[in-house]
DNA sequence: GTCTATATACCGATAGAC
DNA sequence: GTCTATCGGTATATAGAC
C-alpha cells in the first residue's frame, strides 16, 4: 500500500547519489516488512535486492530500528499527502470519504501488499518505541481524519451511521485494515474492495 | 484470544505426561506468537518459559513448521467449539451475533492479545502451506457462520445491515480483528469493546 | 522423553582498508 | 560511501547418552 516501489535499476555505474540509495533502501525494505514482516527478513536479504553489502545499509541505518523509524515515518508522511490531496480535489464529504476508500483499494490492488502499518503493528513488540509510537500516530492520523469527514457528511445529509463519528470511523478503518490483511494473505485481492463496497452502500445517505 | 493459558507450573516432578508437556509447550507457544508474532521467537524462549530444553521441544515438534500446525488446528477447533456453544445456548439470531462480540470482546480483555489467526496471516508468508490453510480456513468458518446468523436476523426482523449476507460478515469481522490489533498494539482495550458496541447499535433491527 | 553436546547456518553489528 | 573481513551471539535442527 500506498508506496511506489522503485528498487534501484543499475543506471550509469557512477550515477547513483546517497539520495538514491536510501530511498532504494528503504523502498525494498518496506517490500519485505509488508509481504513477510518485520522480523522475516535480514539486512541479507535487503543488501542482495539492492545490490549493495550490508555493511554498506548499516552505515544508512546502524540498526534495524533505525531503519524501522525510517520506513513509518515516510509512510505516514505520504499517507498524509495523500489525504491532502483527496481534500484539495473533493469538497464534498461523501466524496472525500469514497475517495479515501477508493485510495486504500487502488493501493492494495497495484500492490497486493498490506498496509505497513497494520503489518508493523504485530510486530511492534520488537520495535523500538519511537517507531512504535509513529505507528500508533498513523492509525490516528487516519481515524481522526475519517471522523472528520464522516460527521460533516452526516450533518450535510450526505452520509449515514450510527452513533460517534469516532467510533465509526474506528470501525470501518479497521474493516478495511483487516480486509487487507485477508485479501493479501489468501489470494483474494477482491475482498478489499467488496468490503469497501459494502461500507459505501451502508453509509450513503 | 481463546485460550486458557496453563504453562506447566511444576507439580509433582514426575507426575508430566506427554500430553502435559506438548499442550503447555502448545500453550506458551501459542502466547508468544500472539504477543510477539511467530518469527520473533525461539525455541529457546519457549524452553526457558516450559522449563525444559529444545531438544525435547523438537522430540515433540521436529520443526518450526510442525508448531505452527499445531498451534493453528487446536485454534480453529477451540473456536469452533465455542460458536457451537454459542449456538446452544442462544436461540434468535440477534442473540447468537451479539453473543459471538462478546466472546470476542471478553476474550480479548482477559489476554489482550490478538487474535492467533490475525497474528499468523501477517506472518503466513514464512508458514508452511498446511498452517496457511488452516489459518485461511479460521477466517472461513467464523465469516460464513456469522453470514448465516446475519440472514437469519434479517429475515426474522431482528437485524439489519445493507447487501449480502457475506459482505457484512466479511466487513464485520474484519473490523474486529482489525480492532484487536490496534487495541492490543496500542494499549487502548477499551477499543474493542466500543467496536463491538458500534456494531451492535448500527446492526440491531 | 529428556538430557548434553554439537552441527551448520544465519543474525545484527563493527573495524578498518580503499 | 562501499567494500572485505570478522566478531559474538543466536537460530533451527540433530546425534547419542541416559
Amino acid at each position: 500500500m500506498f508506496v511506489e516501489c522503485n528498487p534501484m535499476k543499475t543506471q550509469r555505474e557512477d550515477a547513483r547519489s546517497t539520495a538514491d540509495t536510501v530511498q532504494s533502501i528503504v523502498d525494498v525494505a518496506q517490500e519485505l516488512v509488508q509481504s513477510r514482516g518485520f522480523n522475516a527478513f535480514s539486512y541479507r536479504d535487503l543488501a542482495e535486492r539492492v545490490g549493495i553489502k550490508t555493511s554498506s545499509i548499516h552505515y544508512h541505518f546502524p540498526t534495524k530500528g533505525d531503519l524501522a523509524r525510517a520506513l513509518v515515518e515516510r509512510y505516514r508522511l505520504k499517507m498524509r499527502g495523500a489525504r491532502e490531496r483527496i481534500e484539495a480535489r473533493h469538497s464534498r464529504p461523501v466524496e472525500r470519504f469514497e475517495a479515501f476508500l477508493d485510495l486504500l483499494c487502488a493501493t492494495f490492488e497495484r500492490e497486493n501488499m498490506i498496509c505497513l502499518c497494520a503489518m508493523l503493528a504485530t510486530d511492534a513488540a520488537t520495535l523500538p518505541a519511537e517507531a512504535r509510537e509513529q505507528v500508533r500516530g498513523f492509525f490516528e492520523d487516519n481515524e481522526a481524519w475519517l471522523a472528520g469527514v464522516l460527521q460533516a457528511g452526516r450533518e450535510a445529509g450526505e452520509l449515514r451511521f450510527e452513533g460517534e463519528p469516532a467510533n465509526a470511523a474506528h470501525a470501518l478503518f479497521c474493516a478495511m485494515q483487516g480486509a487487507m490483511i485477508g485479501a493479501a494473505t489468501f489470494g483474494r485481492s477482491a475482498r478489499v474492495g467488496e468490503c469497501a463496497a459494502w461500507i459505501t452502500t451502508s453509509t450513503r445517505a
